[in-house]
DNA sequence: CAGTTCATGTAACACTATATCCTTCTGCGT
DNA sequence: ACGCAGAAGGATATAGTGTTACATGAACTG
């Protein structure tokens, strides 16, 4: 399992620093204010969220173009992922492995687990692909409830 | 294959028309009109889209939540589909089969393919469901290149 | 130091969705 | 007929999400 770890805290954010300065990308004081203010809400978050908890932290305002310019930066790196469903994002835990994710999403807490399965991946692509049509981005999320939640 | 045909046209108004009757709702003329505009999409259209459709042919504006609560009642019936990554709504040719549905979407003409994979959907929905995760409404869509933009 | 490029700021706008309260219509029982 | 209850839709306001266009600033490069 070489490269695949999970991170947190200060590692998760100097695995995400590595991995946009190693894409050739800057990592900028606000970019850095960003992807803490995502990796602290511990959960989705939406980019408003985002963009409230940072503007708190340094006292003054950041529109929400900037946090979606990032975001989407951070998406693209795959630092971060899109939860599409629930327009919100959450920080990624292993930025080195790439995968088409799947999210568990609690209807009841919000709360959002990620899971990585590749064969079933694949076969959604596979699946798409044998009608003719070219699979780029397989969005797979399943609306529920958790274990927690369901007891 | 009993019970599962593609509708089209007047036909699927006429089936559409009967799953709501028959699942005791009715058929007013209100909900014909946004049905209609819906099937004559002939794609993906949002709520808003509807609403102007609607609002043009009779004259009378259409309020955006009058034309949710009706895709709501539809996406309810299944008699129509809601699209969530690309927050809109597609006429369901097929209401009598509840299906799990994969979502095919161009990125570049916009056009939607509608496949139902129960296997693919069964292994999502158990693969949730492994982790304790009760599954609920699983989103399998997938966005690429539809065969004739890809050429 | 001018020219270029990239990051961020500012402001306005467009799109998506829901909440609240009200009116109308319809069916139903007496 | 009357009055009631419930469902459908209308009116208005507001919340939440996302984008566009343009200006500024900071850093690198010749």
């Amino acid at each position: 399992m070489t490269g695949h770890h999970e991170y947190q805290g200060q590692a998760l954010t100097e695995a995400a620093k590595g991995a946009l300065v190693n894409a050739g990308e800057q990592w900028t004081e606000m970019r850095a204010q960003i992807f803490d203010a995502l990796a602290q809400a511990g959960g989705p978050a939406s980019a408003y969220d985002v963009a409230d908890a940072v503007s708190k932290n340094r006292g003054k305002r950041v529109a929400p173009n900037s946090v979606y310019r990032i975001l989407d930066l951070f998406v693209a790196n795959n630092i971060a992922k899109r939860v599409e469903t629930q327009n919100a994002y959450i920080a990624n835990a292993h930025p080195e492995c790439v995968h088409d994710c799947i999210f568990l999403i609690c209807q009841d807490c919000g709360g959002i687990t990620h899971l990585d399965d590749d064969d079933l991946a694949n076969s959604m692509r596979a699946r798409a692909a044998g009608t003719g049509f070219r699979p780029d981005n397989p969005v797979m999320e399943v609306r529920g409830t958790c274990e927690s939640c369901a007891a």
